[in-house]
DNA sequence: ACGACACTACGATTCGTACT
DNA sequence: AGTACGAATCGTAGTGTCGT
């Protein structure tokens, strides 16, 4: 929460939304709102699949004011929680919903345009569906989304540019503040992620690792990096945009699919080449990554579809 | 900027069971 | 034998705070 008086006016006036209806075909403008608007729901039917909303592509930006949504994205589960930020792009496969007894009180933008969907894939790409924003951005979204539902006579162009206005503040709190890191700092990450991708690749001939898996906990890689565990840990989340050991674990399951669909060795065996001893759980965190088991995976061929995405 | 410490949520592991 | 899944337990990761 930022205080900010944009947003103690949206939650006074409470719940609105507006649809933002101009005839698309004439404007061909790349960044456009379809709707927008702040809610606060109780009702545990709130649910929203993106494989269910039609074929026509559009981007989402909802950001959490207070209570808690969750939202299952390519298979891993996340909590919106106050202060959070979620992207998504429809179709593609994640659902957010409210739980039973729960409440989620939120504002969002929905746009489409060449631009807008560009845009939100590279800031998925880079940072995953759920951020945490500077409250400068959280402002500049709370006021384009006010402006969206309460201007009354909003043009095409003026809509259009609270849209891509939105877009261009969650790129310059996320993208480029990228670039301003300290460029020692970031090799040293960078390092760390390498030395990570090294671990887990093998030779073809050989599927052990090249070197042992608990090489990969948070600790160790925090004494190669020459940091204490709790600096490093903040220090690569905010480089990578993910937690260290969420990031092996990330790399542990591409390898992992790789090896299914590459491959014919068994469940086991590539539990083991992927630094999991037990296949049990292995499978279990394969199913929460990919929800399917590593044999249902190898069967579906999905590896082709996933590359690159996890 | 970084380390040390403490706290807590949840991830990792083990075990048992069921199914093919 | 290989795989999947649920429950229970324990350890670790993430994070807040404070000090240097």
């Amino acid at each position: 929460m930022t205080g900010n008086s944009v947003l103690c006016d949206m939650q006074a006036r409470g719940p609105a939304m507006k649809v933002i209806s101009l005839p698309r075909g004439r404007h061909q403008l790349h960044t456009m709102p379809t709707n927008a608007g702040y809610d606060r729901v109780q009702d545990c039917t709130y649910c929203w699949d993106g494989r269910r909303r039609g074929s026509t592509p559009f981007a989402i930006v909802q950001h959490t004011l207070a209570g808690e949504g969750n939202l299952r994205f390519e298979g891993r589960h996340y909590r919106l929680r106050a202060g959070d930020t979620m992207l998504v792009l429809v179709p593609h496969d994640h659902c957010y919903w409210l739980e039973t007894g729960g409440s989620w009180e939120f504002f969002w933008i929905a746009m489409y345009g060449k631009e807008a969907l560009r845009l939100q894939r590279a800031l998925l790409d880079e940072r995953g569906p759920v951020l945490r924003l500077s409250d400068k951005s959280i402002e500049c979204l709370a006021e384009n989304v006010d402006a969206l539902i309460r201007s009354p006579e909003l043009t095409a162009g003026r809509a259009s540019a609270l849209a891509y206005e939105t877009l261009m503040a969650l790129h310059d709190d996320l993208l480029v503040q990228d670039v301003a890191l300290d460029a020692t700092r970031t090799g040293v990450i960078a390092s760390i992620q390498n030395h990570i991708h090294a671990c887990l690749r093998c030779e073809p001939d050989t599927l052990a690792p090249q070197v042992e898996d608990d090489e990969l906990d948070v600790a160790s890689l925090a004494q190669l990096a020459g940091l204490s565990r709790s600096h490093f840990s903040r220090l690569f989340t905010r480089t990578v945009g993910m937690s260290p050991a969420q990031y092996v674990l990330n790399e542990r399951m591409k390898r992992a699919a790789h090896l299914l669909e590459a491959t014919d060795l068994s469940v086991k065996a590539i539990a083991l080449s992927v630094g999991i001893h037990d296949p049990n759980y292995f499978s279990k965190l394969f199913r929460h990554a990919f929800s399917l088991s590593p044999s249902e995976f190898r069967l579906s061929g999905l590896y082709v579809n996933s590359r690159g995405r996890l």
